[in-house]
DNA sequence: GCCTTGTAGTGCAATATCGTACTATATAGT
DNA sequence: ACTATATAGTACGATATTGCACTACAAGGC
């Protein structure tokens, strides 16, 4: 959830203020994303197949949940409405008996793709509003307060 | 929920990237400030705090949910939250018999003042990596994003 | 005033998120 | 090798989110 527009203030209520405009866009694009999967998956769904697609397949589900930062439990959840949709199969992790890998059935590629297909369109006319030279001085920036934050939440 | 580093890209991966790491920063920062709630409490309940705050209490479940931009059951729940610890009041609105207002009580203006005192350091600490002259440069950015996506959801 | 249509809020059910506790296996210390 | 501790995953329950259907009231056309 976040808030609304605002004269932009200086000292502490300035992070307020990006904190809670990130916290619109993250809610503005994810119905954006939702409304272009298929019945019945949402964005982690869609998250993690693009992330398996990324760094390839075969990652452990603790593994995922580390790289999305949610708790393994609603991991768990979100590969068992994957497996469940036939988009990813669970197979046993030869190097460690008590762990799994998660891979990508030919559907689940499929998915991501045609998923990505019907974005393209939303995330070509986001150039109108953000050229993609705002783009490269942004990132910067919003990499270097992940970052912190990251490190902040297990350090 | 979002994903981790990686090369930037360039065309519609670089979009992509962007609001990815928008969503880790959310999450993260999420997690960050529901840390310093009291207990039971979760983010959509302090933003709402600090919401009636900011334009002044008195305001109806329907407007907030429009602030907010989530569904008004959403809001009736967050609400129900806020009003079972004894935050808000919820009084009939004299202007429209179908309608509530939404009133906060002495002890809803302290726990959202605490829990920003409690932020007060976390937020200090960001301008380690986040110097002002860097929010000055996304701002402008990341609000002219939101403005756009926020137009394009209801037409 | 009456009827039609629209709006504010709630009830309910389906699913999502996440903390706690548990099982199975791995790893380190001795 | 044995024991203690740590880790991967699941089970389960509490709460959150949201769509749909419903009720109460409002507003406009006649």
């Amino acid at each position: 959830m976040s808030d609304e527009k605002g004269p932009p203030p200086s000292g502490p209520g300035m992070y307020f203020g990006v904190l809670n405009e990130i916290g619109i866009i993250e809610q503005l694009s994810r119905t954006l994303l939702e409304a272009r999967l298929p019945e019945g998956l949402i964005a982690p769904h869609f998250t993690v197949l693009n992330h398996l697609i990324r760094v390839r397949d075969g990652r452990t589900p603790l593994e995922l949940a580390r790289a999305f930062q949610v708790p393994k439990t609603s991991m768990s959840h979100t590969l068992a409405g994957l497996e469940r949709h036939g988009l990813i199969e669970m197979r046993p992790n030869p190097d460690d008996k008590r762990s799994k890998q998660v891979w990508l059935t030919e559907q689940g590629r499929t998915v991501r793709e045609s998923t990505i297909a019907a974005l393209g369109g939303d995330l070509a006319d986001i150039a109108e509003v953000l050229p993609p030279q705002d783009v490269a001085t942004i990132m910067p920036v919003l990499t270097r307060l992940r970052i912190w934050l990251d490190t902040r939440r297990d350090g």
